[in-house]
DNA sequence: TAGATTCACGAAAACGTTGTAGTGTTAATA
DNA sequence: TATTAACACTACAACGTTTTCGTGAATCTA
């Protein structure tokens, strides 16, 4: 049994398709025997109005695009997992495009979801995207009357919404603990300066010993190429952070700016003999899941990916919404929290 | 700058509608200096034909929906990405419905996407479903003619496409190896019955322990309630186990049918001052990336979920765009892979 | 009983496309 | 010169809705 539509209802019970249209919709314009006949036949064949025809009459999909930098990945699905709880109450679907880290696969995905199929875009743009510093297509998003919101990775060049993590601070407060503890040498593994959440990291590591007093020894600092985030090179890393441990035998805790840099470097300072925590303290910056399951339970700086998600899908939504058409700017900062497991 | 249409464009370049649509499509109706004005115009202003529309008149949306248990989660994640690889080399897009484990959700979910914004569904049932064994959701999906392919968690009743991983052959190989490596109590940590994957699981243990004449004992088998995979009862779960390993202090090697059990065993048996692998050998079932930055790195039985996901997309994807109403279904198993880290 | 009012319903336009079937003009054929 | 063919374009229907505007019939008012 194919799609019901109204036109199929009009003709099988002998109405007009208005009548049909009225007559779910309660209208008080139809005879009630008619819209009892109607809505008894509508629901034994369980009718449901196409969502297409709708969002083309309406100029509105009730939809949202997630472009996102990649999905086997924690923090990012926790955030989605965020988006679609707020965008579900709502009464919103959602649709995900994976930029892969590629600009050019979020140039296309954007394009193909902004020609009609979606009301407004929840964005982290891309390691590639940073790096070119080409922001054309969200500019053209913007000018079409297309809403964006973007998260944790933004770009500042861009005039829209945003939500982002309070990367420095949070950094700052897991540098400042490990300071308390006692910590003298205290490395950073952290990402190129490119990548603004790494930049910002780093600035929040260099903050806290700036405010206690600890001398910066850029030795300490250990800035990782993007190749190392390749599972593919895991064991690579685990041997380059183990050269730079040697390197610098001094080295008494590691802050580091993700899960998996955290966790790399626990193992490579395992593989060194070295023991967690009574040798090296680790934190590391994340939502993960990773970091609970992991033994030791990994100390992390925890960045609230739901509410960030949800966070972000108010905004858009109030947008979408709102007819106001110059509602100013808002960005939202979600606040950190330092997470003490076993690895300090 | 508002969204161009086709009507804006004829308007503007005093032609008719079908002049710059035909135009733009190239035919050779159009003269060619009305083609290269109306093409120039379009590009100009970057004109791009409205997706709704499209599926409103081709009576198909080019889009994939997929319903999903969970999305923190590795291996969904990362059959979601296959998915998406090959939903994108083939002009689709892709739709994400959570039902995070619940039946009512997943119910809702597909209806909503069954009203016409998607042209088949990739699903993965959700365990309240399995539960209840109400697949009327489902019957109805099927009979109006929109094609279902299950992945991982399917159901036996209903006749579809599915994709799954050989999940006893992959857990009898992983026993089998423990077996081999002199381990002569070997437990393992499953979920209730009704959840398929761990029945299956559960089978491919015992078939290896029969295999190899290793007596059965009934105690080893550790059968977890559903609770413990909220992540909130992490430290119960840590708890649960210990008590488990406590109680049968001869168990020298543990299976675990997922990433999150194996890992939290690692932590109870360190807990209880066991070394892994030494004292204690440990197997998990996953493909995540967890198990590989785990220290110690966990061996698992990989599921291969990409390649899952891009198979089960390549089915569904066949199935629309076949014209036969009639192809036969099919179930791919794809293989499992025992990868060896320092778990064991 | 003429006029107004209410009731119950239908016709048609619109959203943005595409494709089929015209249509009017010019050029070629017989 | 009359017929036909080619050319370059336009009109219109259809996809499934919703909504505004009619409209004919029954009922009410004076």
């Amino acid at each position: 049994m194919q799609k019901l539509t109204l036109k199929k209802i009009a003709h099988e019970l002998d109405v007009s398709i208005s009548t049909v249209s009225k007559a779910l919709k309660d209208s008080p314009e139809i005879g009630e025997d008619t819209k009892d006949k109607i809505k008894a036949f509508a629901q034994l064949y369980n009718y449901r109005p196409n969502n297409i025809a709708l969002s083309l009459k309406n100029q509105k999909t009730k939809t949202l695009g997630i472009i996102c930098p990649e999905i086997v990945h924690d923090f990012f699905t926790t955030v989605i997992s965020g988006i679609e709880k707020v965008a579900n109450e709502r009464g919103y679907t959602v649709i995900i495009g994976l930029s892969n880290e590629s600009f050019e696969k979020e140039v296309t995905n954007m394009d193909k979801l902004a020609s009609g199929s979606i009301d407004g875009f929840l964005l982290s743009v891309s390691k590639e995207t940073q790096l070119k510093k080409d922001y054309h297509h969200l500019i053209e998003t913007i000018d079409q009357g297309m809403p964006i919101v973007m998260f944790d990775r933004t770009v500042d060049e861009i005039e829209c919404d945003k939500v982002v993590v309070d990367d420095t601070e949070g950094a700052k407060k897991a540098v400042l603990k490990l300071i308390s503890e006692n910590c003298e040498n205290i490395a950073i593994i952290t990402t190129e300066d490119h990548v603004n959440v790494g930049k910002l990291r780093t600035a929040g590591y260099k903050e806290a010993l700036a405010k206690e007093n600890v001398p910066l020894n850029e030795s300490f600092i250990l800035r990782l190429d993007d190749k190392f985030n390749d599972d593919e090179n895991h064991d690579l890393l685990v041997e380059h952070i183990q050269s730079f441990l040697v390197k610098n035998p001094s080295i008494d805790a590691i802050f580091a700016v993700n899960e998996k840099y955290a966790l790399t470097s626990i193992k490579a300072a395992r593989g060194l003999s070295k023991s967690i925590p009574r040798d090296v303290k680790v934190i590391g910056f994340s939502d993960g899941v990773l970091s609970k399951y992991a033994t030791p339970g990994l100390s992390t700086v925890s960045q609230h990916g739901k509410q960030l998600g949800e966070m972000a899908a108010r905004l858009l939504i109030e947008r979408i919404e709102s007819k106001e058409t110059d509602l100013p700017y808002r960005t939202e900062v979600v606040a950190t929290e330092l997470i003490l497991r076993e690895s300090t």
